[in-house]
RNA sequence: GCGCGAUUAGCUCAGUUGGAUAGAGCGUUGGCCUCCGGAGCCAAAGGUCGCAGGUUCGAAUCCUGCAUCGCGCGCCA
C-alpha cells in the first residue's frame, strides 16, 4: 500500500523510472500550480509565459529549510513589485495548494527567497525507494536511451600505458558508467592508432633489437623506442620465427614484424586495462579504416560538400575555417599519403554513420588544441555543433612524499600505470585519479595513495561501508529483525533525529547527483558525494553512540535505524560500484601491538 | 605572438551551471572511548575567491582588460 502522506492533490503522475528526486518531483508541480493560480487571480501581475521554470535549490545552511525557491526574485522586476511582496504572494498560494501534508513550513526569507521545509515523515517514507530499487537505485532515464559513444585512452600501441593514460582511462570509464546509469545506451570504444610513423618506428625498434639479439652491432636510432619491453618483444619474435628475418629485404620483414609487434603491444595494453578493471565494447583499428577505404570515402564526402581544395605545393586541404577553426588543415600530404587528421575525421564519420546521437572523446590536455578542427570536421560532415563533446584530462604530477618523481621519456624511464597499480592498489589508484576535476592538474602522491589511514579518502570511504556491515552483522547476531521492504509505521515514527533526517535527504539526492554528474561529464562529483555522505554517518554514529544507538532495546527505533543504515549501505554500494571500486564487508586492521616483546 | 586551461585557507582542492554569512581534507591547537569497528568524532584558528572594471535584485561563478603558471600552435601520430 502506498503511504497516504505522499498522495497529494497537486501532484501529477510520474513514472518511477524517470524519477530523479522523489520528493522534488512531487513539490515542483505544487509550485507550478501555485504560480499559475497567482497569475489567474491577478495577484501576480505577470504573463503566464513569463513564469520561469521552477528550480528547487538546496540551501547551504539548514536554517534555510530543505529547498529554496528564487522565483520571487526573478519575477520581481516584471511584476513591478518588491521581491519580498512577490514572495509572500507565492508562499500563500503554495500553502493553500499544498494543504500542509508534505510541507512542514513555507517561509519568506532574506531578499525574497521562499524556503520550503518538508515533513520528516516524507523523507523517511520516500526512502522506501532505496530497497525497492536496490542495486538500481540511482538509475534514471534522463538519457532516454539515446546512443552515446565514449572514446577514451586510445593510446598508441607502442608501449605500456603510463600514468597519464590511467587518469584518462578512469575518467572515460566512469563517465561511461554514469551515462549508463543516467539512461543512455553507451558504447565504450578505443581507437587503435596502428597506422603511420609511430608503429613503423615500433617495428624498426623491434627489428633492431632482434638483430642485436642475434649478435649484430647496430645502434638504436635517436627517435626509436628505447624501453626494455621492446627487447622482450624482439625475444618473442626470435622465439616464434627464428633468425630467418636477417638479410631479408625490408619490404618483407617490415609488415610481418610490425604486425607481430602491434599485436604484442595491444595484448600488453589489454592486460594493463584488465588489471585496472577497464573494459571496452569496441576496438577500432585505424589501419582497418584505411584498408576498408573509409578514409577515401570520408574525403569523398568532404569533396561533395566542396570543402576540399588543392594546396599550392601539392596535397589537399580541408576548409575547416568554414566551421570555426583557426586555419585550414591538410588531409593529404604532398607525397600523396593521408595525414593523421584524415584518418581521424574518417573515424568520426564512421562513428556518425554507426548512428550515435552523441560522441564523447576523452583526450589528454596535449590534444586540446586539436578540438576545434575535430569539431569543425564533425559539423562539416553534417553533425550538430554539439554532437561531439571533448573532455580534456590534464596531466598527473606524480610525487612521492612531496618530491616530484622524474620521468624521462627520452631514456624510456617513465612510471607505468601497472607500476602504480601494483604499488598502491587498484581501488586507490582509480579513486584518486578521478577525485579532481579532469581539466585541472592532479597531484598524485604515491606515499599518500598507499597509506591505509584516514589521510586517504579511499580508505575513509571504504571504512564507512565496512563499519555499517559490522553493525548489520551485530544486529543479526543479536537477533534484531532485518528490515525488509517497506518501513513500518511504528519504525517510521521512531525516526526523527536531525542527523537522521539529514542522512535521508542525502540518500534521496543520489539519483539526481548521478544524473547531474553524467550530464556534466564530471565523475569527481561522485567521490565528493560519497565522502560527504559517509562523513555525515560517522558524525551521527559518534554523536549518539552513548545515547541513541542503532541497536537498542527499543524495537521500533532499532527497526527504523536499521532501515536507514541499510539504505545508506545500498547507496554506498551503488556509488562505489559506479566508480569501479570495491565495497568491502570488513577491513583488516594492521597489527596494533607489533612492538610487544 | 595566437589559442586553451588554471589562479579560492599554510598545502591539496570543492563550490550543485548566477543565490542568502565562501566550504572539505591534510597540517596546526585544544577536546571526546563503561568500544553497535577510535581506521572515528567535536571545536578553534586560518580568506582582498590573482588584479581592475562591467552586466543585475545578487558575481568565486557571466563579459572586457591585465598579471602569473601550465599546455598547445606540423603535410608528427
Amino acid at each position: 500500500m502506498r503511504p497516504a502522506l505522499l498522495e497529494n492533490a497537486c501532484s501529477r503522475g510520474q513514472e518511477p523510472a524517470t524519477l530523479r528526486h522523489i520528493v522534488k518531483d512531487r513539490l515542483i508541480p505544487v509550485v507550478e500550480k501555485a504560480l499559475l493560480r497567482g497569475v489567474e487571480t491577478g495577484e501576480l501581475p505577470v504573463e503566464k509565459g513569463d513564469l520561469p521554470p521552477v528550480v528547487l535549490e538546496r540551501p547551504r545552511t539548514p536554517e534555510h529549510g530543505d529547498f529554496a525557491l528564487n522565483t520571487a526574485l526573478v519575477l520581481a522586476k516584471s511584476a513591478g513589485m518588491p521581491p519580498r511582496k512577490v514572495a509572500e504572494v507565492i508562499a500563500a498560494e503554495i500553502r493553500s495548494c499544498e494543504g500542509g501534508r508534505v510541507l512542514e513550513s513555507v517561509e519568506v526569507a532574506g531578499p525574497g527567497f521562499i524556503n520550503l521545509r518538508v515533513e520528516h515523515a516524507v523523507w523517511f517514507e520516500s526512502l522506501n525507494e532505496v530497497p525497492r530499487l536496490g542495486d538500481a537505485f540511482g538509475r534514471s532515464d534522463v538519457g532516454k536511451g539515446a546512443a552515446i559513444n565514449v572514446e577514451y585512452i586510445s593510446a598508441n600501441p607502442t608501449g605500456p600505458l603510463h600514468v597519464g593514460h590511467g587518469r584518462g582511462a578512469v575518467t572515460g570509464d566512469v563517465c561511461a558508467t554514469l551515462l549508463e546509469w543516467a539512461g543512455f545506451e553507451v558504447t565504450r570504444e578505443y581507437y587503435l592508432n596502428d597506422f603511420g610513423n609511430q608503429v613503423e618506428m615500433l617495428a624498426t625498434s623491434v627489428f633492431i633489437r632482434y638483430r642485436q639479439l642475434l649478435g649484430e652491432q647496430v645502434d638504436l636510432p635517436e627517435d626509436a623506442y628505447p624501453g626494455s619491453y621492446i627487447i622482450d618483444v624482439a625475444k618473442e619474435l626470435l622465439e616464434r620465427d627464428g633468425p630467418g628475418w636477417l638479410g631479408v629485404p625490408e619490404a618483407e620483414w617490415r609488415p610481418a614484424v610490425r604486425e607481430f609487434a602491434v599485436e604484442r603491444m595491444v595484448d600488453l595494453i589489454k592486460s594493463d586495462l584488465q588489471a585496472f578493471n577497464i573494459s571496452f565494447d569496441e576496438f577500432t583499428s585505424e589501419r582497418s579504416l584505411h584498408e576498408r577505404k573509409r578514409v577515401r570515402h570520408c574525403l569523398d564526402e568532404l569533396e561533395k560538400r566542396k570543402l576540399l581544395y588543392e594546396a599550392e605545393g601539392g596535397g589537399v586541404m580541408f576548409r575547416s575555417t568554414a566551421f570555426g577553426d583557426d586555419k585550414d588543415r591538410a588531409v593529404v600530404k604532398t607525397d600523396g599519403a593521408f595525414t593523421y587528421l584524415a584518418g581521424d575525421i574518417a573515424y568520426h564519420l564512421d562513428k556518425m554513420e554507426r548512428g550515435y546521437d552523441r560522441l564523447v572523446n576523452v583526450w589528454g590536455a596535449d590534444h586540446a588544441g586539436y578540438v576545434p578542427r575535430m569539431k569543425a570536421a564533425v559539423q562539416a560532415l553534417g553533425g550538430r555543433p554539439d554532437l561531439l563533446e571533448v573532455v580534456t584530462v590534464q596531466i598527473v604530477r606524480l610525487t612521492r612524499g612531496g618530491q616530484p618523481v622524474r620521468m624521462s621519456k627520452r631514456k624510456g624511464e617513465f612510471v607505468t600505470l601497472r607500476d602504480v597499480i601494483e604499488e598502491v592498489g587498484r581501488d586507490a589508484t582509480r579513486l584518486l585519479f578521478i577525485m579532481r576535476r579532469s581539466d585541472a592538474q592532479l597531484e598524485f602522491d604515491l606515499e599518500l595513495a598507499k597509506r591505509q589511514s584516514l589521510d586517504n579518502p579511499v580508505y575513509y570511504i571504504q571504512y564507512g561501508h565496512a563499519r555499517i556491515q559490522a553493525i548489520l552483522r551485530r544486529a543479526e547476531q543479536e537477533g534484531h529483525e532485518a528490515p525488509k521492504g517497506i518501513l513500518s509505521a511504528e519504525a517510521l515514527a521512531a525516526l526523527g533525529l536531525p542527523e537522521e533526517v539529514d542522512l535521508a535527504r542525502r540518500l534521496l539526492a543520489f539519483p539526481e547527483m548521478v544524473a547531474g554528474a553524467a550530464e556534466a561529464l564530471e565523475p569527481h562529483r561522485m567521490v565528493f558525494y560519497l565522502q560527504e555522505t559517509i562523513s555525515a554517518f560517522h558524525a551521527y554514529y559518534t554523536k549518539y553512540k552513548n545515547t541513541e544507538r542503532v541497536l537498542s532495546d527499543d524495537a521500533a527505533k532499532t527497526s527504523g535505524r536499521l532501515f536507514l543504515v541499510t539504505a545508506l549501505k545500498q547507496v554506498l554500494r551503488n556509488g562505489l560500484a559506479l566508480l569501479g571500486v570495491e565495497a568491502p564487508d570488513r577491513m583488516d586492521l594492521p597489527d596494533e601491538e607489533e612492538s610487544l616483546p
